[in-house]
DNA sequence: TACTATACGGAACGTTTGCTCCGTTTACGA
DNA sequence: TCGTAAACGGAGCAAACGTTCCGTATAGTA
């Protein structure tokens, strides 16, 4: 049985978290540590035994951005499972969805997130198909689609995100419709 | 009257322009210009002779790229006015639209590219309005929707197609369907 | 062929950045 | 309160990268 961390070493590795978070978010992966630790009040030792590595550090921000999402789409379907699937669509664009645009520049910086976090990956895989098999069993999403057909529309819904020069109300009602089934339109 | 650059000088240019579209496109913008100059067999000064700055160099790759859409996007309008949105949108997935997906990387990494090519950003959303507007004329498209709307569908779609871990042909007709008017489907 | 302006190659420089190291501080059990 | 293991801060190191500089090579011309 390990001993637990010290106090100040678990309010330190909150901290680090959050303000990271809010950092990468903002300005992108391409942020100094130092001035990660600066923003924090932590020196740049501190960073580093709370992870090993700088991408360590962002692996961690992105889990825990997967985790919120696999939690939020379970609350969205124990509501109302027909309409959970638009309304994870639409709240994708309103609500921050940075920490899964973080997920997008790290992966184009060359690391393979699905790879390095196997366990997530399939807890997300298996939340996305759930949400789009009830509502095709409820009928109001089309038939001949699965959870990594969602997944795809996600990665550009969140690029559009981070993109945006303008409403995206449109373009969000385009794949809405797109998604429904061709009867109900 | 300025006079015209030597013959080797032409060819390094182009060789240099050639070479860094394909390394930034399949690495990313993150590339030093070293290897570029080590794949296109110059020394790194000669990169810097043709283009002062990394950015400028990723700037003239953009601007080429967004040429060639709105030239593509203009035969398609000559040969079929109605469907051409569509045949552009499936486009994007097949053909490399790693032009634009290079323009992504670079927007997230604090390059404005509108403001810094004012006239291809008022050619290329010029282009895109005509490409809805004549679809809508024809009564394939929606008529709620502009060349801006436009525009967020393709930094989507090309997002995607960066991700690509699978077909993208379940998304495609899902957005092909979500821009079709009401009445058919 | 010989001359010259133009262009080239690649070593070198300064800066930035990820990460380590170690002397100092702090939490916490006894 | 005291002792010690755990944690901290931030200076410093090495590698990577953008950019410059200058001696050399070459295209174009007479």
């Amino acid at each position: 049985m390990k001993k637990q961390p010290r106090a100040d070493a678990v309010r330190n590795r909150r901290r680090i978290l959050q303000v990271a978070h809010d950092v990468f978010a903002s300005q992108g992966p391409g942020v100094p540590i130092d001035r990660i630790a600066e923003q924090a009040g932590v020196g740049a030792g501190t960073i580093y035994r709370h992870f090993p590595t700088k991408e360590a550090l962002l692996l961690a921000i992105v889990t825990e951005g997967i985790d919120r999402l696999i939690v939020w789409i379970r609350e969205l379907l124990e509501i109302d499972p027909g309409n959970a699937l638009y309304q994870f669509v639409a709240g994708i664009l309103e609500r921050g969805a940075a920490d899964q645009g973080l997920a997008a520049d790290l992966a184009s910086s060359g690391v393979d997130i699905d790879a390095e976090l196997p366990d997530r990956h399939r807890a997300f895989h298996h939340a996305l198909d759930n949400l789009v098999a009830q509502g095709q069993r409820a009928g109001t999403v089309r038939s001949d689609i699965d959870g990594s057909d969602l997944k795809a529309i996600i990665v550009g819904l969140q690029a559009m995100q981070q993109h945006r020069e303008a409403h995206l109300d449109a373009p969000l009602k385009i794949i809405c419709d797109g998604l429904r089934p061709p009867s109900a339109k």
